[in-house]
RNA sequence: GCCGGCGUAGCUCAGUCGGUAGAGCAGCGCACUCGUAAUGCGCAGGUCUUCGGUUCAAGUCCGAUCGCCGGCUCCA
């Protein structure tokens, strides 16, 4: 007998009982799909002859998505196997919000055949095979699967030293794997296929590419539901779409991954910028400006040349080489070395809004967020080491405030370590990696290691903004670098009248102004707030004869500084309002008879709708409460 | 760059079996003189990405090219 103890205080004694029938005594089997037997993820099926703890593990909760979503990643395997005979397995986990399976594939196959495999899946759902456990020699699957053709399985047999390997088997389909699964195939009823996609074996582009098949599971209707419709949600949101609709930028087919920023585009990017260089003032900084174009040889000293030359651009002038600079490190410097500088110079905060251009390969472009041409807003600090961790802080602080504060942005943090292509020695790579850890655990913020990530130059801490839909991508960085300073030979004469050698710290808040604005579109979904607005209020006259009205209203608004604009057309109102609505401006002023007879206005929030008439005092004051990071 | 898919009017999309291109919105004109999310009528707008091939005939079939989309790899 043996004795079996639940977190709600149950206690069952039971000769071995499978997990299941453990739960099952408890009364809290319904929407199980797993179990935590003393913490470890264990099947329902399974048969326990030791005392243990015995949790359940629900079919909504995270870890119960992600034991449905591996168990539908073998259903598919099996479902694929029927259809497509000859099929040979890779590896199918469950990921974030679904799970994919690779395969190679004895035929290529798209989209329209995800139906198919989708449907194959319901018949082995619906037929409730049992989803067993078996404990298999390691060399005996090796040799099954090398006799069977297996090669991806039989790699990653080789890999494993353990004497037995765990294999799940589900009617005419067994599969190697850790677990746990559903106990049967029914339980796999709320799947759907989503997209077909080439992925390298192991993720190294000198393998050969697999065909990957992503999909999602949930454990009702609804929850399956709820995320299609989350989907469609993040499409609307899609900044190219929004980009096009609300006439901010376009990226034409003459210049792929080089966008064209419209009118509307640079206002909301003017007072971005706006805003920084206000804000980079506060805190210390000055602003510098280097060219677009440099001597081949700066980027030799640099090292670009040797760490970076892929993705550089170059060019030529009176018979000399030339590069387009992919960073603004060595113009900046340039600069730093153009005058002789003291210990009381130091922190000093270069700021630059820097045009970089870097060769990415063309399938990787994707609207905003990945571009062949973008403005980092870049700064370099050039600090006494005493200085570091200090000047860490103080970025972190900006960060935080610009990110959290100002736009109310989730984010995280990764320290992204030495990479393969490093420059310089390991011990210079590890006081650096130990400087930029010892800050961030200062800052006390939760960080991940994001291992070989780093520059080539130096390691760095990255912040990573989410999209509409979950992907994030790196915006902010922080960068210690002893590399360049030595390489360019930077001094300053410190209080003993001897020359040192500063550290350099390379950063970007918002990271890109380009992808920074892509993220802005996606998160408000176009509807920027006020400040930012690329029009904040919209001047409507109910009909043509009130336009003498109007322009005086557009002339008194201009003159306070709201960007505004006028609708003249010969429309309906209904018509004008949904218009605006529809460029998500902020106010629309609704102006006919009455409102021109009394001197007032018909002021229509974008969210809340009709406010009713104000004064244009009213109005004014009301406008100059609105939120802005400037004030 | 790699795998798969897609390119028809400014935008969103029809276009059957290969027979010589169509709608809605946007634009322009006219009428309506209008009160909080689409007034009506008319006009104009296309080398069907581009280049080649098959065919009596190609938007449609085949090949290449450029671009885009979803991923992979790589990155702000």
């Amino acid at each position: 007998m043996s004795k079996f103890t639940g977190t709600a205080g149950q206690v069952l004694e039971a000769e071995k009982p499978s997990v299941f029938s453990i739960l099952k005594e408890w009364g809290i089997h319904k929407g199980v799909v797993a179990a935590l037997v003393n913490g470890k993820p264990t099947d329902l099926r399974t048969v326990l002859f030791f005392d243990a703890v015995v949790e359940p593990i629900m079919a909504e909760s995270e870890e119960g998505l992600h034991v449905l979503r591996h168990s539908a990643s073998h259903l598919m395997a099996q479902a694929v196997l029927h259809l497509y005979p000859g099929t040979k397995v890779a590896i199918g986990p469950s990921i974030k919000d679904g799970f994919y399976y690779d395969f190679e594939l004895p035929v290529p196959i798209s989209e329209e055949d995800l139906a198919g495999i989708e449907e194959e899946m319901n018949k082995l759902a619906k037929a409730a095979l049992p989803v067993e456990r078996l404990e298999i020699p390691r060399d005996e699957l090796l040799v099954n699967y090398e006799a069977a053709g297996e090669v991806y399985k039989a790699e990653l047999v080789a890999d494993i030293t353990d004497e037995k390997i765990s294999v799940y088997r589900q009617g005419d389909f067994e599969d190697m794997c850790r677990g746990p699964h559903v106990p049967d195939t029914s339980f796999l009823k709320h799947t759907k296929l989503l997209s077909v996609a080439g992925a390298y074996w192991r993720g190294d582009e000198k393998n050969i590419m697999l065909t990957r098949i992503y999909g999602t599971a949930f454990a009702d209707k609804a929850g399956l539901d709820a995320y299609l419709k989350r989907m469609e949600e993040a499409r609307r949101r899609d900044h190219r779409k929004l980009g096009r609709e609300l006439d901010l930028f376009s990226i034409q087919a003459e210049g792929p991954g080089f966008p064209c920023f419209h009118p509307k585009g640079m206002v909301v990017l003017n007072n971005l910028v706006d805003f920084w260089r206000r804000e980079h003032i506060r805190r210390g900084y000055c602003e510098i400006r280097t060219p677009l174009i440099l001597d081949k040889e700066l980027w030799v000293r640099s090292g670009h040349w040797d760490h970076y030359k892929e993705n550089m651009y170059f060019t030529e002038i009176d018979e000399k080489p030339y590069a387009v600079k992919p960073m603004n490190c060595p113009g900046g410097l340039l600069v730093y070395k153009s005058s002789l500088k003291s210990y009381r110079d130091l922190p000093l905060r270069m700021a630059e809004l820097g045009i970089v251009h870097r060769h990415e390969r063309s399938g990787v472009l994707h609207g905003l967020m990945r571009v062949r041409c973008f403005t980092q807003d870049d700064a370099h600090l050039y600090v006494t080491p005493a200085q570091i961790k200090q000047e860490i802080l103080g970025i972190m602080d900006l960060t935080r405030y610009v990110y959290r504060d100002v736009f109310g942005f989730n984010y995280h943090v990764e320290l992204s370590t030495r990479p393969e292509n490093a420059m310089g020695s390991p011990e210079m790579w590890e006081k650096a990696e130990s400087a930029l850890e010892e800050a961030l655990k200062e800052s006390g913020v939760a960080y991940r290691i994001n291992p070989g990530d780093g520059a080539f130059y130096g390691p760095k801490i990255d912040f990573h903004l989410e999209d509409c839909i979950g992907r994030t991508w790196q915006c902010g960085t922080i960068q210690l670098d002893f590399q360049m300073p030595e390489r360019f030979d930077i001094t300053y004469v410190g209080p003993d009248g001897a020359q040192h050698r500063p550290v350099m710290l390379h950063r970007t808040v918002l990271g890109s102004l380009e992808r920074f604005l892509g993220i802005l579109i996606e998160h408000f979904a176009g509807a920027f707030p006020y400040w930012i607005a690329p029009v904040q209020v919209k001047v409507i006259p109910v009909k043509p004869e009130l336009e003498e009205y109007a322009r005086k209203v557009e002339t008194q608004l201009k003159s306070w500084d709201v960007r505004v604009e006028m609708d003249l057309r010969d429309e309906k109102l209904g018509k004008k309002i949904r218009d605006a609505q529809m460029q998500k401006v902020p106010y629309m002023l609704v102006l006919g008879e009455r409102e021109m007879s009394e001197g007032t206005l018909s002021v229509r929030d974008r969210t809340s709708g009709d406010l009713g008439t104000m004064t244009p005092e009213a109005l004014r004051e009301k406008l100059g409460k609105e939120f802005d990071p400037r004030h």
